[in-house]
RNA sequence: GGGCCCAUAGUCCAGCUCGGUUAAGACGUCGCCCUUACACGGCGAAGAUCCAGGGUUCAAAUCCCUGUGGACCCA
């Protein structure tokens, strides 16, 4: 029986040998592999899965011919270890001497590394684990420092105050794309707004009643009649009685509340429109703290949550309130600490990127998308940028943004690039102020975004500006294989950075794959407690099992569910090819043999075979070949030709010329479905391979060719129905399938009749 | 509100591009069976109004339209 133990030792033996060597000084296929986020166990299994599947195409790659190079990295930047770090030693960050905390998240990040490239090498990656990266490294930082000089230098970025996401549990600004939208319930609030100088009131809904001090205008829709005779009136807002106009806009929509709306900095990203466009004067109404700034008069200093409650209860003791109505709520969240994030107006660095969608659009055309129809999260994404890319963050376990400031006249200095930088502790490279000749300066404190670092991983592993032939051999690399749910970050920052520096695509090829869910349907996460921890399974199942579950599991590019029943079921084929290779070894190998029908039978289906698994492998769509070989493996080829050719291959009753064509067949056959799984089950076929056909790694053959054979396919289906039959017969009968049986051989099935005879043991 | 994907046996999933087979396979269930590779097996059985309605057609799971339900993305 296969023992998944041994995959440990074929691992080892392929590592000490270095059976993946990329040959740097050649022509390659380049794999811009993603640098997995050591977040702890459990690991994802989806992205275990995910990892299997990109070694299956640089298998694929390399069985082809290419001299494939796969590097591997592990993304260490960003915020996920900071709030590790923090549980882990019950800190808080900005209580933490700087230095202190780093050095904290960093052991913590090798210790969680050391675990995930464990994982990874049990799958039996054929990847470079001898070169793995880091993006916290030195050179890596150095690199993504450098590109921002580069940036910083040709005007792609800029220092600006706007309203940014904020979110501030973790105190720090947010791009768009680390939004994730939740309905939350939440109250609608229907207040009265009094008129100024008139009898009369307005109600106005809104979930945002707190924000009632920043308040700066109402808004009606011009078409809305109700409202026609007020606009242009002045109209006193509740508790904080400030007067505001009330203006006409068509994005108030009348069918909503009341159809007035309050207007205030801010709400929503409406608000911020809004502001700009009718340019009202803005109120900054919660700080970076996250809590109610002075001007929310006896609310100051409560978090919103808690001020919208109060000023609920004192705008209804006042009659302010008409009515309260408890709706679900489209909120704005972070992505990462999952609460409702504010928007805040601050100052932070920003990365042109409005002005580039057209020229990413035209990039994201000359990539091949596998599948084609992921190409469109893409492109709805462009559709949707409005805004340009704020690329700092107030953390510390990043990349710095090299820049510092003179003390005096705030000029900034931007140091050469090649170099790493740390403008907290560093001292200035600079001897003084080039605009005032002062000698003191300040260091940046912030950090950049994850995705700044992430974004030039395609010009991290081809050498930008470090080896200029290597480079130019390299980029554009392959392919970029990578999840289907951070293609509008990882995906599209790439692009974007990647064009601004290179003015190339950074890719040829783009390889998107589903989400991992739960067996319900439902995606998996570590917090939702659904999430199935891939180790002990690999562990109790083995790689291959695993791998061939991943492959044969769903087709590429949906969503996939994850059971361990399921994948202890694959375990099953691997079993049964196990057992044909164990029969097979009990015969030696020929080198060449004359064919009988029954030997050209199987070969022609065995040709289909082939055509369909390379349809599948030009796709890097692992689930056409498992499917295919699976089903040819069981159904067709142990089924019925091992046991139509049994008798001969013994040599019982047939002559040594036939028995050697069956050898032969059989052999022909195995060799060639091994090959076909190499790239799917590594471990399994090598192990045979080795033990039955080469001294050789099976890993170092090329992928096998389809054959012009005569096609005999047509007797397949022929075949399978005289079996059924007789077995049928003999079941009736009450017959042992080795008892003789009287029953006459189909004349369509004359060319294989003594086979099926033998079979059989028919009379 | 817009986009995208999905809907086929208890479960997963193929077939749909290019209309015509008895709708394939796997898991699970149920019978029978040790047949010199394999009981992690073999043989066999049950199990599907192909989401609904309409249209095109001699013929629709497949093409078109309209719904319904689900997932994801965006506003």
């Amino acid at each position: 029986m296969w023992d998944p133990k041994i995959e440990k030792a074929i691992r080892k033996k392929w590592y000490d040998s270095k059976l993946y060597e990329f040959q740097s000084d050649s022509d390659g296929y380049t794999i811009d592999t993603p640098p997995p986020y050591p977040s702890g166990r459990p690991w994802h299994i989806g992205a275990a899965s995910h990892y299997a599947q990109i070694d299956m195409i640089a298998r694929t790659a390399r069985m082809i011919g290419k001299n494939v190079y796969f590097p591997i990295g592990i993304d260490r930047n960003g915020l996920p270890v900071e709030l590790y770090t923090e549980k882990k030693h019950d800190i808080r960050m900005r209580e933490t001497e700087r230095g202190k905390f780093l050095d904290l998240c960093k052991d913590a990040l090798n210790d969680l590394e050391a675990e995930m490239i464990q994982i990874m090498k049990g799958l039996g990656l054929s990847c470079d684990f001898d070169n793995y990266y880091r993006t916290d490294s030195e050179e890596y930082r150095t690199l993504t420092q450098a590109t921002f000089i580069e940036l910083w230098k040709n005007g792609s970025i800029y220092l600006a105050t706007r309203p940014n996401n904020y979110d501030w549990v973790t105190g720090t600004t947010i791009a768009d794309a680390e939004i994730t939208y939740q309905e939350i319930p939440t109250k609608l609030v229907h207040m009265k707004f009094k008129i100024k100088d008139e009898q009369t009131e307005i109600i106005i809904a809104s979930t945002r009643p707190e924000l009632l001090c920043a308040c700066k205008t109402v808004i009606v829709n011009p078409e809305d009649e109700r409202y026609s005779q007020f606009v242009g009136k002045k109209i006193i807002v509740p508790i904080s009685n400030q007067e505001v106009e009330i203006k006409t806009h068509h994005s108030a929509q009348m069918e909503f509340g009341s159809g007035a709306v309050m207007v205030c900095s801010y709400g929503d990203q409406n608000d911020v429109a809004l502001f700009r466009e009718l340019n009202l004067e803005e109120v900054v109404a919660i700080g970076l703290d996250g809590r109610m700034t002075e001007v929310a008069g006896d609310y100051t200093g409560l978090k919103p949550k808690q001020a919208r409650t109060k000023i609920t209860e004192d705008l209804e003791n006042s009659g302010f309130v008409e009515k309260i109505e408890e709706i679900s709520h489209r909120t704005p969240t972070s992505e990462r600490s999952k609460i409702p994030i504010e928007i805040i107006p601050m100052e932070e660095y920003y990365l042109k990127q409005k002005e580039s969608v057209e020229k990413i659009k035209d990039l994201g055309n000359q990539i091949k998308f596998y599948p084609d129809m992921h190409k469109q999260i893409l492109m709805n994404w462009l559709e949707s940028i409005s805004i340009d890319w704020p690329i700092s963050r107030r953390r510390f376990y990043g990349t710095e943004i090299p820049i510092w400031y003179c003390k005096k006249c705030s000029e900034p200095y931007i140091p050469e690039p090649g170099k790493y930088y740390r403008p907290w502790k560093d001292t200035c490279p600079a001897q003084k102020c080039a605009k005032c000749d002062s000698i003191e300066f300040v260091g940046e404190e912030r950090t950049f975004d994850t995705w700044m670092d992430s974004s030039v991983s395609p010009l991290f592993i081809s050498k930008f500006k470090k080896d200029e032939e290597f480079f130019k051999r390299t980029y554009p690399t392959g392919i970029r294989p990578q999840a289907k749910d951070i293609v509008r970050t990882w995906l599209y920052y790439t692009l974007l950075r990647c064009e601004k520096l290179t003015g190339e695509k950074p890719w040829s090829e783009a390889w998107i794959m589903g989400y991992g869910l739960d067996e319900k349907g439902m995606k998996m996460s570590k917090s939702k407690g659904n999430a199935l921890d891939p180790l002990p399974i690999i562990e109790k199942f083995g790689a291959d099992t695993f791998r061939f579950w991943s492959a044969s599991e769903v087709n590429h590019g949906y969503d996939f569910r994850c059971s361990e029943q399921k994948i202890e079921s694959t375990k099953k084929f691997l079993s049964k090819l196990w057992n044909v290779s164990r029969f097979l070894s009990s015969f030696p190998t020929i080198e060449s043999a004359e064919l009988i029908h029954t030997d050209k039978w199987i070969i022609s289906e065995l040709g289909k075979l082939v055509k369909e698994c390379k349809k599948g492998f030009n796709e890097y769509n692992f689930f056409i070949p498992a499917i295919a070989i699976r089903e040819f493996t069981w159904n067709i080829f142990a089924a019925h030709y091992i046991e139509m050719a049994k008798a001969r291959a013994y040599g019982i009753n047939f002559s040594d010329k036939e028995r050697d064509a069956a050898i032969y067949t059989l052999h022909k056959v195995l060799s060639t479905i091994l090959k076909l799984l190499a790239p799917i089950t590594p471990f399994i076929t090598d192990y045979l391979w080795q033990t039955l056909y080469s001294k050789n790694s099976i890993h170092k053959e090329l992928q096998v060719d389809e054959e012009l054979t005569d096609d005999l396919t047509e007797y397949t289906q022929k075949i399978i129905e005289f079996n059924s039959k007789v077995w049928n017969e003999k079941k009736t009968k009450s017959l042992s399938l080795k008892d003789s049986i009287e029953m006459k051989v189909p004349e369509e099935l004359e060319l294989v009749k003594n086979d099926l005879i033998a079979m059989h043991n028919l009379k």
